[in-house]
DNA sequence: ATTTTTATTGATTGACGGATCAATCAAAAA
DNA sequence: TTTTTGATTGATCCGTCAATCAATAAAAAT
């Protein structure tokens, strides 16, 4: 059974897994068993790809974002003037595939391992640092000096309404959260530009 | 040394030692032993208060939100005109007691927690509906019909602006928070009421 | 053909933690 | 005084889990 460049596939399949079993949970109270044999493996050859437990959920979280960050880019990519970046980064954020059970549970736990891990809290910095000047970055044509301030204002809103929607109790509606950002937008846009 | 009525003491020590044990870990992972220790009990004591963990936590949750609806309230019981009321919300979201370290960690873990036990999520919807009704109240003088969206829309910048100071590296400034929320208000109302 | 490297397992270890329980103690009630 | 009730402890039980390790197997290198 045995071959060889086995690595990349196995930890693809550990950070699925990973992704898997805390979506399942909730918490990352999972055991490192429990996504092995979720990926097809012993337990040992998870520890022995990673190295340990917290290692695992880093990639996991790594991986959530990357997909994030992939997903933002793509949306960027087909925007020509500012404010469709602006719609861009908004409508991406609310994407259906951000509020699959397993990616909300992934954020969620995320912020709360940023508190006690130096790496997850490095990570979670560049979301929010990236984040944040894509924001500024299409804002400055439109408001000028003031798109630091508005851009920290739409961060705040996309982050939050995206927390909301994940755990009120009625069905998400991201066409809903979309055009509450985006009226916002509109409102600052309406000011003109400078301050 | 047993003396009688004990326990209402007995349950608000160790409500507080689950925060501070919480806080210090920023995880929901600590021990009933340590949390015990922390209240100057043993463990059994704690279990037979509150029957077992799960419990101990969310009469701690319970505790983190009646707290801060005793903040709102208070802030409220002030506040003559609709936008005063709205100031008051907004000022009462981002006061310097929300943003200890344990109070962040049981927010956090609060959201986390919502995903898996159907106590927490309860919780967290009473929350987030006071916040909601708290908002359209004072906004439906000003703002008539739009009310309801506007107040989603701040609901929204008002839990994400408090994720992003909570976690991001930079010193929290609640002031600035606040100040994004107020201007987001200002230009919705000089849109004038109704829709 | 032999050695080396990579992949893989699953048993094992060592530690930890939640819950339970019998036993103790003192105040209040009878 | 005796009984009952509430308060309290800490050892113990039972289970779990992260991490380690020796052993095995197959491919690749020599």
């Amino acid at each position: 059974m045995p071959k060889v460049g086995m690595e990349p596939i196995r930890r693809a399949a550990l950070v699925k897994a990973t992704i898997a079993e805390i979506g399942e949970a909730g918490t990352l109270d999972v055991t490192v068993s429990q996504i092995a044999k979720r990926a097809g493996m012993s337990s040992g050859l998870a520890h022995h790809y990673f190295g340990g437990k917290d290692q695992i959920f880093l990639a996991a979280m790594r991986h959530t974002l990357a997909l994030y960050a992939a997903e933002v880019r793509g949306a960027l990519s087909m925007a020509c003037t500012p404010q469709d970046r602006i719609g861009a980064i908004v409508r991406a954020s609310f994407s259906h595939s951000h509020f699959q059970r397993d990616v909300i549970a992934a954020w969620l736990n995320f912020y709360v391992l940023a508190q006690s891990s130096q790496q997850a809290r490095h990570l979670l910095g560049i979301y929010q640092r990236r984040l944040r000047s894509n924001l500024i970055f299409a804002l400055r044509p439109l408001v000028g000096l003031r798109a630091v301030d508005v851009a920290e204002q739409l961060a705040g809103m996309i982050d939050g309404l995206y927390l909301r929607q994940s755990l009120g109790q009625s069905l998400v509606d991201p066409e809903r959260a979309i055009r509450h950002v985006m009226r916002a937008v509109a409102l600052e846009l309406a000011q003109g530009p400078s301050r």
